[in-house]
DNA sequence: TAATTTGGCTAAATCGATTTAGTTTTCGTT
DNA sequence: AACGAAAACTAAATCGATTTAGCCAAATTA
C-alpha cells in the first residue's frame, strides 16, 4: 500500500524515470518520446495511481505551489469569509495554502512568518498585526511576494489591496448627520492599524465638514480582545446618564466591537435607534436579524480575495519582469442602508 | 540574500554538515561532539540567520509536520472558531495546517484530499461532506492518522468526535414543551449528514416522550446552500396562514439556517417569541443580539479542536502502538436559555 | 562512403536535510 | 609496547522528483 514513485513506473515499464517524468509533465513530444511509451507511461501511472509527491517536487525546482495566508483573526467571520475566497481562487490555481491566525499579536505573528519561511511557501498574503512592521521589513527584504491586505504600513514599500476606509467613514457619518444625529461616537480598535486610523479620520472629516469639531471624548480606542469588558465600560461612559444620553449614535469600526456594543447597549436597556443610532463596518449576518438591523459598510470581499491572489501569482509567474511593482488597490465600499439610524 | 543551508554553515567552520545536522538537532552530547564546536555551530547558524528548510527534512524523514484540515464551510463562524483552536493546539505542538474549505461539495473535497496526499501531510482533520464516504474509506486505507469531526460515517471504522446530538436536540425541544410550545417545527440540513439525522432524531424523540407525533410536514430538510431562498420557501410553507399559524417554535438545526430563518420570520412581520419560538444550534455572536436572543445549544469548540489534535498526535507519536485505536468520543452540548422561547 | 542529422532514450547531478557505517586519533590498561 | 576502547568526527547513501548533458542507432545528406 506504499506510494508509487516515478521509479516504481520506470521499473515497472523498463524505461528511465527520466522519461516517466517527461511524459507525465505532458513535455513527451518536446523531447521526442514515442506515442507508444508516451501512451503506456500514462495508463501504468493511472494504473497505479501514481501521485506526484510535491515534497520532492518542492525540494528540486524551489517552488512548493504554496502560499502562506496569514490574517489577523479567523473567528471572525469578516476573515472566516476572506479566507474563504483566497482559497477557492488560490486552489483553482493549483496553489495550496497555508493559514495561519495571528490574533493580533506581533509576537505569534513573528513565529509563524518563520515557521512559512521554513515551510518553503512561494508567497505571502498577509493582514498584519499591529507592531509588526519589522517582521515585514524582514520579510520584503526576503524577495519573497507578498500582499498585504485589510492594512499596510505607509511607511514600508508593498503590494496592497485595502478598501477606502476614509471614504466609508466619511460616508457612514453623514448618513448619522443627514438623520439629524448630532453627539455621534466612534468605537474603534488600536489606531496603530492604519484601517483604524483612516476609519477614525474619515469620521472626524464628516464631522467637521459639517460644522461640528469632533470631541475627543467621544472616540473610544479600545486593544484587541476576544471578550466584551472593554467594550462595555467605553460604552457606559459614552452614554453618561441614561435620562440624559451623551451620544445619539456610534460608528463601530469592526464588526466585533460592534456585536459586543450592541449587545451592551440593549443590556442597558436602551433603544436602538430610538435613543442612539448605530453605523458598523462589515456586513456580518449578526446585523442582518439584529434587534433593529444594522446600517453597515460592507466590503468587497471576493474581490479583495481574488485580487490578491491575482497578484501574487502575478508576481510568482515567469513573466514577472513586466508585472507593475508593489501595487497599491484600494476598493470601494457600500454603505447598506437598514433600520439601525433610523429614518 | 539567498538562504543559510546546513551545508553553508558546514564549510564556514570547515566541518562536516553531518555533524552540524547532529548539533542542530540537539544531538552534540549523544554523538560526542565536542562542547567547543557545539558552540561554535550554534553561534554561526544564529549568525547566519540558519532557517532549516522544511521541504529537505521532509522528503527525506517523510514527515512534514503538517497536518491537512477541511473543514465544510470557512465563511461559517462555527468552523471558523474551530479552525482557530485546531490551528493553535497544532502549532503549540510545531505542526502547521493546510487548510481546505469543502463547501459541502463532494468533488471538491475528493480534489481536496488528493492535493492533501501529494502534500505528505503527516495526517488529516476532516468534516467530511455529503456522499464523501468513498473519499473517507480510500484515505482510511492509505494508512495515514485521521479523525473526523463534526460528523461521521457509521459503517466507517474511524477516529471521531462529535457531539451528543441526539441529547442536544432533545433537550432543546423538551424546553420547548415546557414552555408549552405544542406545533414544533425542525429546519434542518440534507439528512445524509449523520449529525443532521440525530439532531432530527432526538427532535422526534421529545416530541413522541411527551406524547406528540412527529409530523413529517413540520421537518423540512434543506440542501446546502449560501443564499436563502430555500430557507424562506420552507419558513412560508411551515407558518401558512398568518393569522392562524401552523407552527409555534422551530428548531434549526444549524445557526446558518437559524440566521437566515430569523431574518425571514421578522420579515413577516411575526414576532419571536410571541408568535414564533426559536432554538438553534451553534452559539454564533448574531443570536446575542438577535431581535429577542436566541436560545442555543452551544457545542464546546475548544475541547474539540484540542482533542482532535490530540488524538491524532498521539497517533502520530513513536508511542502509537499503545495507543486506543479509532477512538469515538461523544461531548455534551450546553443549553443557553435567552428570551427566543418566551417563559 | 563518410559525415551529419534526427529520433528515442538514459546516466547522473541536483535540491537540503538525515542517518548509517565508518575512520582517525588519543587515552588507559596490562 | 601493544591492544582495545572511547572520543571526535566524516563520507556517502538516501528521500523523489527535475533537468542537463550525452549516448546510440537509423536516416539523411554531401
Amino acid at each position: 500500500m506504499k506510494k508509487t514513485s516515478l521509479n516504481d513506473i520506470a521499473q515497472r515499464l523498463g524505461v528511465s524515470k527520466t522519461l516517466v517524468s517527461f511524459v507525465l509533465n505532458g513535455r513527451g513530444k518536446e523531447f521526442r518520446i514515442s506515442e507508444e511509451i508516451c501512451k503506456k507511461v500514462t495508463d501504468t501511472a493511472k494504473e497505479m495511481n501514481y501521485q506526484p509527491n510535491r515534497i520532492a517536487q518542492g525540494l528540486r525546482t524551489g517552488k512548493t505551489k504554496t502560499i502562506g495566508l496569514v490574517i489577523a483573526d479567523i473567528a471572525n467571520p469578516f476573515f472566516g469569509k476572506l479566507g474563504r475566497e483566497i482559497e477557492q481562487e488560490a486552489s483553482k490555481h493549483g496553489y495550496r495554502i497555508i493559514f495561519c491566525s495571528s490574533d493580533e499579536n506581533a509576537d505569534k505573528f513573528k513565529q509563524q512568518i518563520a515557521m512559512l519561511q521554513q515551510s518553503q511557501v512561494d508567497g505571502y498574503i498577509i493582514s498584519p498585526p499591529i507592531n509588526s512592521e519589522e517582521t515585514i521589513k524582514a520579510l520584503v527584504k526576503s524577495h519573497i511576494p507578498l500582499v498585504l491586505i485589510d492594512r499596510f504600513f505607509p511607511e514600508i514599500d508593498t503590494n496592497h489591496i485595502i478598501v477606502d476606509n476614509l471614504d466609508a467613514a466619511y460616508k457612514a457619518t453623514s448618513h448619522l448627520l443627514k438623520l439629524g444625529r448630532k453627539r455621534i461616537a466612534n468605537i474603534t480598535l488600536n489606531v496603530d492599524l492604519i484601517n483604524m486610523k483612516e476609519r477614525t479620520e474619515g469620521y472626524k472629516n464628516a464631522l467637521t465638514d459639517n460644522g461640528i469639531y469632533p470631541d475627543e471624548a467621544m472616540i473610544k480606542v479600545l486593544p484587541f480582545s476576544h471578550d466584551n469588558t472593554d467594550v462595555n465600560k467605553a460604552i457606559n461612559e459614552l452614554v453618561g446618564d441614561k435620562d440624559n444620553l451623551k451620544v445619539d449614535a456610534i460608528l463601530f469600526s469592526t464588526s466585533k466591537l460592534g456585536v459586543m456594543g450592541i449587545e451592551c447597549i440593549s443590556s442597558l436597556g436602551l433603544k436602538i435607534p430610538d435613543d442612539v443610532a448605530v453605523v458598523s463596518f462589515d456586513n456580518v449576518d449578526a446585523y442582518k436579524i439584529c434587534v433593529s438591523p444594522v446600517t453597515v459598510i460592507a466590503q468587497p470581499l471576493p474581490d479583495i480575495g481574488q485580487k490578491a491572489v491575482e497578484i501574487l501569482l502575478n508576481e510568482l509567474s515567469e513573466a514577472r519582469k513586466n508585472s507593475a511593482k508593489n501595487q497599491k488597490i484600494k476598493l470601494l465600499t457600500e454603505l447598506i442602508v437598514r433600520k439601525s439610524c433610523g429614518s
